[in-house]
DNA sequence: AAAAAAG
């Protein structure tokens, strides 16, 4: 497999020894049966140099103080400054609306973490390893790091207390200058953890002076995800971190009307949360400059990194105007990576892993034809409903293989006077929007969803994640039912295994044993046919010819293994040394 | 083989 468009986008082949290299974390997530062990910890990398914004100047008479003693005037962001920033007429929205009363001084800090929706407790017994050269340690609090005032008020609004464990690493490596690859989920808190360093960086960054006198924009920031609903809840959640900072935060992404979104980008923007296709669409247009990009960051990377995105990807990385690996900062965010990606990284790659909340998801697997599902799935529905599960706040959201099957689907539930809505590619955006309120509200408290709404999507009260179809790939399985289980909130996963799942029993058995979960014999017995079993993981089956690397490095324990070492992204991958041995071989041990 | 992402 060709991988230099993807070396593109995370390695400097010129650069200076180091100079891109991708400083991470590793870390694990401990189901409550092993845990007390001690977090392992692993330096093993190359030195990594990438001090590049590290070591921005100070500010000195700049637009950007550190901290901004004007921040509680509202929509005021100091404008002129090029492209970006709020002009002085323009009125920032409170993305806090009636909950910034209550913001800051006041508020008594005992039961912030109620309100933040993340099970904090759920989240202290994570251990986290980190590897690669020199890796700047993690903080416990965030008065540890200094993001500036109007950043920690922003982060006091949002009532965060203290930070998650992705953002206890991460934030300072990022804040070192350093690229970053980490294996977390979104609703660890993963969207701050790299927008922080994004936003205190533009601040207190020294700011080159942006081209004038033209309609093009040149964003200084540029995060990317795979679905517009995700970039629209990225871009949500970046526009509270930013208020009133002054630094302006845009999204863009296909499927609504590209004038309204070319507004917003003559307003000025110094962070753009896009879609590939529609960031490639602008590109082409001149709209949009990546000239000035500093900070790259790929939610979901994993896919980003997929084959589909691929044309896109490489024309916005490698064919665009962005400064190379090395004069900019790059992040790559996932819950799940394929060894390819991390092979891509070779020796200077630093690995990361922060606890999947999957050890909160109760996991069962049922063997159902596939002419008995839609009963099946009735009776899972009833049941919940006369056990009250299916209140206001328990969503159920149904995982189905085709945009055509989820029609059919959501049809036949709705005949069955079950509430329910669906979201696929074939709907219209507005459908789309519309379904995912409506499901999100409780109104349809059933969401029918093909894998568009697998990755990222930080809906509260998903109570139960059901596998009406089951994906061909384990990794898109971990996805889907990281839907539930939400910030450290206990969920429910079903999933209906039938005959044409076989390809998976082997590796949704491991999985389910791994996080502690019950397997049913009948499962265990089809992982054991030989040709079932493992046919997927070692020849190639996934999308990258390999699993997330916790499968891959699980799968690996009994010998040959290791193919990371000499594998195809030139180097090894030899920072796993101490971090992850065989006793830490996987994110479910 | 399917889904997503531009129109």
């Amino acid at each position: 497999m060709g991988t230099s468009w993807a070396d593109a986008v995370e390695n400097s082949p010129t650069g200076p020894p180091g100079n891109a290299g991708i400083a991470a974390l590793k870390s694990a997530y401990v189901p409550p049966h092993l845990r007390n062990r001690p977090p392992a910890s692993s330096v093993a990398a190359p030195p990594s140099g990438n001090d590049g914004f590290a070591n921005a100047r100070p500010t000195g008479g700049s637009q950007w103080p550190a901290s901004r003693p004007d921040y509680g005037r509202r929509g005021y962001g100091g404008g002129g400054r090029g492209s970006g920033g709020w002009g002085g007429r323009d009125r920032e929205v409170n993305p806090f609306g009636k909950d910034d009363a209550a913001a800051a001084d006041t508020e008594p800090a005992f039961n912030e973490q109620e309100n933040t929706g993340i099970n904090f407790d759920a989240y202290e017994d994570i251990a986290v390893e980190t590897s690669g050269q020199n890796i700047p340690p993690p903080v416990t609090t965030f008065a540890e790091i200094d993001l500036g005032d109007a950043l920690n008020l922003n982060i006091k609004r949002c009532k965060y207390v203290k930070p998650t464990p992705v953002q206890r690493y991460t934030i300072p490596i990022s804040l070192a200058g350093r690229d970053l690859m980490a294996c977390a989920q979104t609703g660890s808190g993963k969207t701050a953890a790299f927008c922080f360093p994004i936003i205190s960086g533009i601040m207190r960054g020294h700011i080159a002076n942006r081209p004038q006198g033209t309609r093009t924009v040149f964003p200084l920031a540029l995060i990317l995800s795979p679905t517009r609903e995700l970039s629209v809840q990225i871009h949500e959640e970046a526009r509270k971190f930013s208020y009133q900072t002054g630094v302006r935060v845009v999204v863009t992404y296909g499927g609504a009307p590209m004038h309204q979104q070319l507004r917003e980008l003559e307003r000025g923007v110094d962070i753009l949360v896009a879609t590939p296709g529609r960031l490639v669409d602008l590109l082409e247009r001149a709209k949009v400059s990546l000239k000035m990009i500093r900070y790259l960051a790929l939610d979901e990377a994993d896919r980003m990194l997929d084959m589909g995105f691929e044309p896109q990807i490489r024309k916005i990385v490698e064919e665009a105007d962005m400064p190379r690996p090395g004069e900019r900062q790059t992040m790559l965010f996932s819950a799940t990576f394929p060894k390819e990606i991390q092979s891509f990284h070779s020796n200077r790659s630093q690995v990361g892993r922060v606890g999947s909340s999957t050890g909160l998801i109760v996991q069962r697997v049922e063997f159902v034809r596939e002419a008995d599902k839609r009963s099946h799935l009735m009776d899972l529905l009833h049941a919940q409903r006369d056990s009250g599960i299916q209140g206001k706040q328990a969503l159920t959201l149904v995982f189905v293989e085709t945009k055509k099957g989820a029609d059919a689907l959501e049809h036949w539930l709705c005949l069955n006077e079950f509430p329910a809505t669906t979201i696929h590619g074939d709907r219209t955006q507005q459908e789309r929007e519309f379904a995912l309120r409506s499901f999100k509200s409780g109104r349809t408290p059933i969401l029918v969803a093909t894998d568009v709404a697998a990755r990222g999507l930080d809906i509260p009260h998903v109570s139960h994640v059901i596998n009406f179809d089951l994906p061909n790939d384990i990794d898109d399985y971990v996805h889907r039912i990281g839907r539930t289980g939400r910030a450290g909130k206990s969920g429910l996963a079903t999933a209906f295994f039938n005959e044409k799942n076989m390809s998976m029993a082997k590796g949704l058995g491991e999985l389910m044993k791994e996080a502690n979960q019950e397997v049913p014999e009948w499962l265990t017995r089809f992982a054991g046919r030989p040709s079932y079993g493992g046919a997927k993981g070692r020849h190639g089956g996934g999308r990258f010819g390999g699993r997330d690397f916790r499968r891959d490095s699980s799968s690996n324990r009994g010998g040959s293994g290791h193919d990371y070492y000499g594998g195809g992204g030139g180097g090894g991958y030899g920072n796993y040394g101490g971090g992850m041995g065989p006793g830490v071989s996987s994110a479910w041990d």
